[in-house]
Order: structure tokens, then sequence, then C-alpha cells
DNA sequence: ACGCCAGATCCTGTCTGACAGGTTTTCGCA
DNA sequence: TGCGAAAACCTGTCAGACAGGATCTGGCGT
């Protein structure tokens, strides 16, 4: 029954590790959901006999792990799963160079190709209006000095559509994987692109959410791998774009 | 300069919290690398002022995130980015029904349709040897009684083959999401299924080592994707499992 | 009887000081 | 010069204490 699973990096069981574990079993024991109260670190000590620090360093590993949300003078309670904790962990990798910016594109790549298969078959009504309304506005902001209402109408985009995917991972990672590249490219990508690309970006958008709202799955993944092979062909010109170029045509 | 992104998961600026954004910078600016041995926590007590338990919840956090190894003794160090980190997040998201199999199953489709197109490209000849190998070690394992071999060879073939993709993240998402599944999926799947359904296993695997070993990205996808499409399908006939089994045909 | 406010209670954030046990370094002795 | 033991360093854990925010409760006033 002690499935030793070592919950945050420790091989040796330790006791906040120990107490972690407890913690988690018994969330899974009571099937507590999102927003459920946890005992307070006081109340755990005493059921487990350990001094509060060792509790405390536990209920700070689960709240590292978006387990727990954790606040001055309130109970824990029990997080809903956020895009937080991958971002940092992605984040990490990114700037310790253990992966590059090209590996996190491509990923996304790879989820949102699917997200918009997923989208084509799932997609509501109230979210068709939404995104059509947002190429609109992302069309009409081409004029705009500053590109913040394009690019912002841009992401809620992809942001509309993982959702409409209705898979709750495809937003999830798709914010995971989105924040810390913004963190890393300081250069603003829309700031040199020229009026064209531009206006191709736009349409790209724009056939992503018409194969959206078609129903078509097939041609809504081809139109978003589309939409990448380009962007990124048009970041850094590297032998590696030119292989994923290839790949769109096949999903067509 | 005071760039606020908030730790881990606490909105007002706690010292801990401080701590570890202090710690996080000294990480970005001295541009240290996984196996980079960090101060230590009495250090950073005189460094910054602030008590040693303050200091611990916040090298605690760090290492929940898989940031920092810590280990009684040692000064701590970078550490790797590792699976266990997300594994934990998604198995979370499982075990409170905020996600459900189906929705890894289908991210594990998206990673690995992709993962399997760019191994096609990026494949070593260590490593057509290694997968011809762990495929015939498959299919020689059709005839025993207990399926651990036939399925141990299974996942170092999808391991092998994320690692061929030269897309770090590949491995290490494939992990992140087996490993939650295995949890919570108690009933040995292979143990449910008939000769003929292991015999189809078998080949679909055949099939995308051959793709992949002859460099064609395309047949590889579409070759993976007709694997899952198939596993799920046997899983649970959900009209789920019938939607995605129409993307198959779309991507040969 | 109802609503509001103040005190009591609970909980987390932080500090101080201390000791056990493991790891690394150093230094003296052979 | 090489090796072993002691010293220095580091994490793991404990106890007790106080500040401040959040919540609950009960009494007071209308």
């Amino acid at each position: 029954m002690a499935q030793l699973h070592s919950v945050p990096t420790l091989q040796k069981p330790t006791l906040s590790a120990q107490v972690a574990r407890h913690l988690l079993d018994l969330i899974a024991q009571q099937g507590l959901r999102p927003g459920a109260l946890v005992p307070s670190e006081v109340q755990i000590c005493k059921d487990l006999g350990v001094s509060r620090g060792s509790v405390r360093e536990a209920y700070r590993t689960l709240a590292a792990l978006g387990i727990l949300e954790i606040e001055s003078g309130r109970r824990p309670r029990l997080q809903s799963v956020s895009e937080h904790v991958l971002a940092q962990v992605f984040g990490y990798a990114l700037k310790t160079a253990q992966v590059n910016a090209t590996h996190v594109i491509d990923t996304r790549r790879a989820i949102e190709v699917q997200g918009a298969q997923l989208a084509a078959r799932n997609v509501t009504d109230a979210q068709k209006v939404s995104l059509r309304g947002l190429v609109d506005q992302m069309r009409s902001a081409l004029g705009d000095r500053d590109h913040s209402r394009r690019v912002t109408a841009d992401m809620a985009i992809h942001t509309t559509l993982a959702e409409a995917s209705c898979n709750p991972l495809n937003p999830l990672l798709l914010a995971a994987l989105r924040a810390p590249l913004e963190q890393v490219m300081l250069i603003d990508l829309g700031n040199r692109r020229s009026e064209s690309e531009l206006i191709r970006i736009v349409d790209a958008h724009d056939a992503i959410v018409e194969r959206v709202c078609a129903g078509d799955a097939v041609g809504a993944g081809a139109a978003m791998a589309m939409h990448f092979d380009l962007s990124v062909g048009s970041i850094s010109t590297n032998e590696h774009a030119a292989v994923t170029a290839e790949v769109p045509a096949s999903l067509a």
C-alpha cells in the first residue's frame, strides 16, 4: 500500500515528503475536487505528530505544483490545474538552454494542429461568432501603428480555438508554451514583419477560422499547420523550417 | 526591473517568494546550467538577511518545480528538467477529474504523430537498429503468457521515436503524459486484447518504424496516427473515438 | 426580530535557536 | 607523498513565539 513515488525530487523518504504524500492520499481517498478545503498546517501537525516546519514544507511543495492554494489567514484549498506551473518548467528549460524556441514552437504546432481539428468538430455557435469577430478585429488592426491590438486578437483566436477543442489540456499547454516564449523572445516579432507578411498572417487566421466554422477538421488542421510553417519560416530560415514546411501538404 | 511574475501561487510578495525570485534571477544572470551549484541556505540567509525558514521554503518551492536538486548534506544544484513535475501536474488533473484519460491520450497522439514525422527526418542509424530490434522483440513476445515483454518493447519504441525526433520536449511530454495514465488505468489493457488485435498492434509498430527508417515523414505520421486510432478504438468505443478515427485517413 | 459591529478564534508568515546526521574539505601523521 | 581522521559545512527536523490577516460568534442597538 505504501507506494513510494517520491513526491518532489527526494529519494530518501524525508518527513516532509511523507507528509506531502499523505496529503495527496487524503485528496485521492476523499475524492476532493478543486476548491475543497484541506486541513490546516496545525491540524496535520497534531494528526501526524510532526513539527509545523515539516508540514509547512510539504504544503509549500504542493503549492509550488499548483495543487494547493495557500493564502495568509485562510485555510488552504485545492486549486484548479493552471498553466503557471507548466510555464515555469518550460521557462526554466528555455533559460538554461535545455530546449530552444524552435522546440517549443514545434510542440505548439503539434498541439494546435490537432486542436484545430478537434475544434472543427466541437466548436459552438457562440465560439464561431467570437472567432469571426476576432478575425475582423485583427484585420481592422492592420493599419495600427503599434501591433498590440492585432497581437491581442491573434492570441485570443488561438486561445479560443484551444478551448473549442474540448480538450482542457489544449488551452493549458498552449498557455504554458506561449508564456515562456514571450519572456525569452524580447524582440516583438510583429514589428519586424512587412505589410504583406501581416496580411498573409491575417489571411491565415481567417482560413483557419473559416475551416473550423465549416466543421472541416482536415482543412482546419491543414490551415493551422500552414500558418505555423509560414510564421516559423519568416522567423528563421534554417533548414528545420524547411523540413516542417513539407508536412502540411500531407495534412490536406 | 522588479518584474513580479509571482513565483509559486502567491500574489502578495511574501518573503519566501521574493527569495525564490532572487534565486531564479541569480540563475538567469550567471547563465547557470544544470549541474551548477547554487549558494547554500545559510549563505542566502546572510546575503539577504532573512531567516533560514523562509529561505528553506523558497528552496523547497524550486525543488518541487524540478529546478533544484536538494539532498541532505550536499550543496543544492540545478537539475535537468525532468518529466516528474509535469507528470505530477497531469496526474493531479486526472485524479481530480479536471481532465480524463481520453484528453491525455489525445494529447499524446498530437505529440507522437508530429514526433514520428520529425523522427523520420532525424533518426540516426543506431536508432534505426534499435527500433528494428525492438519490433522483433515485440513480435517474438506475442506468444508470451504475460504481456510484460511486449509492453516493455512497445514503450521503448515510443520513447526511442520521441528521442529520435530531436525535440527534447517530445520524450519529456511523452513520459509526463504516460506515467499518470498508468496509475489511473489499473486494468492492464494488453490482457484484454485478442490475439488478432495484438498482431495488428505489432504490425502497426512495424509500419511506423519502417516509415521512420525509410525517412518518410508523411508516412510515419500517418502510421502513428493510425496506431493511436486503432488502440483508442479498442479501449473504448465512445463517440469520441469515432471522431478521431476519421482524422488519420486524412494524414495518409 | 433583524442587522451590524467588535471581540474571540483560527490560520498563515516569519524569526530565533538548537541539535542530529550526512558530505566535503582539510590537515596532520605515517 | 599518500591516507585517514577530524573539522567545517550543509540539510533535516524540532520547539516556541509573535505579528497580522481572515473568519466566526455573540451581543448590542435599532
